[in-house]
DNA sequence: GTGGATGTGTAATGTTATAACAATACATGA
DNA sequence: TCATGTATTGTTATAACATTACACATCCAC
C-alpha cells in the first residue's frame, strides 16, 4: 500500500500517461465517442495514480475538480472507459487501471503484487490462445476473460 | 467420454455431492485440517446448490440450519474452504462454488455462461504454464491466479 | 426549433465484505 | 480436577463497493 508505480519498472510517468491520453483523444475522435470532460478527467486520473483506484477514489477526486459528488458519477465513467477499452477493471482489487495500450485490440493479463498492490497489465497473446483451445474442447464460446495473478513483484521481491 | 464439465452436462448432482463431501472428509482427516460442522455444512450447501452462490445466500442457509445469521459466519467458513482448497471464489460474480476436485492440486479456469449463469470448472495447465512463462519475463513471481472466462455454454448455445 | 437520444447530477438504497470484541469449545499439562 | 492457551463461533456495527430511479441539461438529426 504505497505508491509503486503500474509497471514495475522505473519511467516516466508523465510522458507515458501524456501518450496514453492523447492517443486516447485521438481513437475517440476516429471512432466517434464522446470523450467527455469528466470521462478524459477520469482516465487522467487513473493515468496520474498510476495504478489501480476504486471507484470512490476517482469519485473523490473528480469531486474536488468539481464534477459530482456522487457514485455513478464515477461508476459510469468508469465503465465507458472499460467498455471502450481506455480501462480495466481489476475484479481482484474492486479497482480500475487505465489500460496502457489502447486502440490495440490485446489480451491482457494482470500481475498483481501482494505487498504493495502495485498492478503491471502484460499482454499474454499464447496465454489467451491456451484458454481459448480448452474452452472449444468442450464446446463453451468466450467472450471476455479476465486473468488476474497474485504474486510479489519485482521490486518487492528485492527487498 | 468427453471432458464437458459436470456443470454443463446432465448428471446425478446426489451422487457427485457426495462422493466429492466424503473426499473432502478423508482430506481433512489426513491433513489435520478440522472441517467442523459449519464448514462442512457450507461445503454441502455448495454442492447441493451446485452453483455459484454469493455469501449472502450461503448465510441465509446457513442460519436456517441453526447457525448464526451474520455475515462472518459464512465468510469464515468460505474462507477456510477456498483456502484448503475446497471451494472457489468466483470474483466475477462475487460468489463461491465447491472446488469438484478437492485434492488433486489443479489450476482451475472458470467459465461462466452469460445466460444461464453455470460455472464450469477446468483443468487448464497450458493455461497455467503460458502465464508463469510471461511472469518470468516481467521478474513477477506467481503465487495464485483466478482466470474466468465469460462466454456461452454449449447448452445455451444449443437452443 | 423540436424531439429523441445521450449525458450529467442527485438522493436513496442495495449488496458485498470486514473490524472488533465476546463467548464458547477443546486440548494439554500441572 | 483445574488452569491455561488456542481455535472457533457468535454478535454488533460499519466499511466498502455498486445500482436504481428520477430530474435536468446538452447534443444533434430532422
Amino acid at each position: 500500500m504505497n505508491d509503486t508505480p503500474l509497471a514495475f519498472s522505473p519511467h516516466d510517468h508523465k510522458a507515458c500517461s501524456g501518450d496514453v491520453l492523447s492517443r486516447a483523444d485521438a481513437l475517440s475522435r476516429d471512432a466517434g465517442l464522446r470523450l467527455t470532460p469528466v470521462r478524459r478527467r477520469t482516465l487522467e486520473i487513473l493515468l496520474e495514480a498510476h495504478k489501480a483506484l476504486g471507484a470512490y477514489e476517482v469519485l473523490q477526486r473528480l469531486a474536488g475538480d468539481g464534477f459530482g459528488h456522487q457514485p455513478p458519477v464515477a461508476y459510469r465513467a468508469l465503465e465507458f472507459l472499460v467498455e471502450n477499452g481506455f480501462a480495466h477493471k481489476v475484479r481482484r482489487l474492486n479497482a480500475f487501471a487505465a489500460c496502457m495500450h489502447p486502440g490495440q485490440p490485446h489480451s491482457p493479463a494482470f500481475f498483481i503484487c501482494r505487498d504493495c498492490d502495485a498492478v503491471a497489465e502484460a499482454p499474454v497473446v499464447d496465454v489467451r490462445r491456451a484458454l481459448d483451445e480448452a474452452a472449444d474442447e468442450i464446446g463453451f464460446v468466450v467472450d471476455r476473460v479476465s486473468l488476474e495473478a497474485i504474486g510479489q513483484c519485482p521490486g518487492c521481491a528485492a527487498t
